[in-house]
DNA sequence: GATAATGTTCGATC
DNA sequence: AGATCGAACATTAT
C-alpha cells in the first residue's frame, strides 16, 4: 500500500533506529520475500554497518559499510517495524534483522508482494527493484513531465501510475493531485497541455511532500515504524470519497469513482475536465 | 461468501 | 517493435 510518503517515513522512521548500527544476526522467515537465495541474502548483511537511508521512489535503500545496499520494496501490505530483540514478532513477519543496539528490524506483509534485496554499489540499477524506476517524484521537473505525456495514450491518471516516468505516486496520491490540477483523470495523456503538465509536476510535488508532513495515509494495513497510523487520510479531498460532495471552494460536484487500469480512481465530475479550453 | 485492497510484472493482443 | 490491457501474484478485512 505504501506510496512515496508513506516510504519516506519509514526511512526517517528507520533512520532513527538504525543509524550507525551494525547487523548482527538476520532470520529470512519467508524465503519468498527475498530477492535471490536467502544465504546469500543474510551474507550480504551480517556483520556490516547501515551507514546511509536513501529512498528512490517506493524503494528504501540502506546502504552498507561494505559498498553494497539492502533495498526493501512494500507493495501493497509490506511494513518496517522496530522493535527491541525481547519483543514478539507477528504472524506476518518476514524477515527480523537483529543489530548490535539490541533492537530488530522486522519486515512484516500480510499480501507477500514485498521484497527485500541485497546489491553491490555497482549492481544498484540493474537491481530487481530499481530496474523500473524512473525519476523521484519529490524532484519532479515540469519538462520531464510534458515530455513523457506527450507521445502516450494512456489515460493521464494511468501515466502517474508509471513509476518509469515518475516515481513514488501511487494510487491514493495519483487522484488527489488531478484533483488539484482541475484534470479529468480520463484524459488521453497526449491531450495534456504543457501548462497542465507543469501543473501536474508542481501538484505532485507538493501534495507527497504534504502527505510526508502527515506522516503518510492509513486506510487499513499501513503502520508506521512504531505501529502507528498515518494522518493524511484525513486530508484526502477525494479518495474514498465517493458520492460526497466535492471539497473545493464554491464546487458543488459529486466525487465518482471509476476504474482506469483496474484500478479505484476518483475525481469531481465538475471541476475536473478534460483540458482546458478543449470540453 | 463475494469483493476490494496504498503495487508490480508478465503474457497476450493490438 | 512498441504500446496497452487484463490476469496473476497472496492474503486479509469487510
Amino acid at each position: 500500500m505504501p506510496e512515496l510518503p508513506e516510504v519516506e517515513t519509514m526511512r526517517r522512521d528507520l533512520q532513527k533506529v538504525a543509524r550507525g548500527t551494525a547487523i548482527t544476526d538476520v532470520e529470512v522467515l519467508d524465503e519468498k520475500v527475498v530477492v535471490g537465495e536467502p544465504d546469500v541474502f543474510i551474507e550480504g548483511l551480517v556483520g556490516k554497518m547501515i551507514t546511509d537511508f536513501d529512498r528512490r521512489g517506493k524503494v528504501l535503500i540502506l546502504r552498507l559499510n561494505d559498498g553494497h545496499a539492502l533495498l526493501g520494496h512494500p507493495r501493497m501490505t509490506g511494513r518496517f517495524f522496530g522493535l527491541k530483540s525481547t519483543d514478539a514478532l507477528s504472524r506476518f513477519a518476514r524477515v527480523a534483522i537483529h543489530l548490535d543496539n539490541n533492537k530488530r528490524i522486522v519486515f512484516d506483509d500480510i499480501r507477500r508482494f514485498g521484497r527485500l534485496e541485497v546489491v553491490s554499489q555497482a549492481a544498484l540499477d540493474e537491481a530487481e527493484l530499481l530496474r523500473n524506476i524512473g525519476a523521484d517524484a519529490l524532484a519532479c521537473e515540469p519538462g520531464h513531465v510534458v515530455q513523457a505525456l506527450r507521445k502516450r495514450t494512456i489515460p493521464v491518471k494511468v501515466a502517474l501510475l508509471d513509476q518509469k516516468i515518475i516515481a513514488g505516486i501511487g494510487n491514493i496520491y495519483a487522484s488527489e493531485i488531478l484533483f488539484r490540477c482541475g484534470l479529468d483523470p480520463r484524459t488521453p495523456s497526449y491531450r495534456v497541455t504543457p501548462d497542465e503538465a507543469a501543473a501536474i509536476a508542481c501538484e505532485t510535488a507538493n501534495v507527497l511532500a504534504e502527505g510526508v508532513k502527515y506522516r503518510g495515509t492509513t486506510i487499513s494495513d499501513y503502520r508506521t515504524m512504531d505501529g502507528a497510523r498515518g494522518n493524511y487520510q484525513d486530508r484526502l479531498m477525494v479518495y474514498g470519497r465517493e458520492g460526497g460532495t466535492c471539497l473545493r471552494e464554491g464546487c458543488d460536484g459529486i466525487i465518482q469513482k471509476i476504474a482506469l487500469a483496474g484500478r479505484s480512481t476518483y475525481y469531481c465530475n465538475k471541476c475536473q475536465r478534460k483540458g482546458r479550453n478543449r470540453k
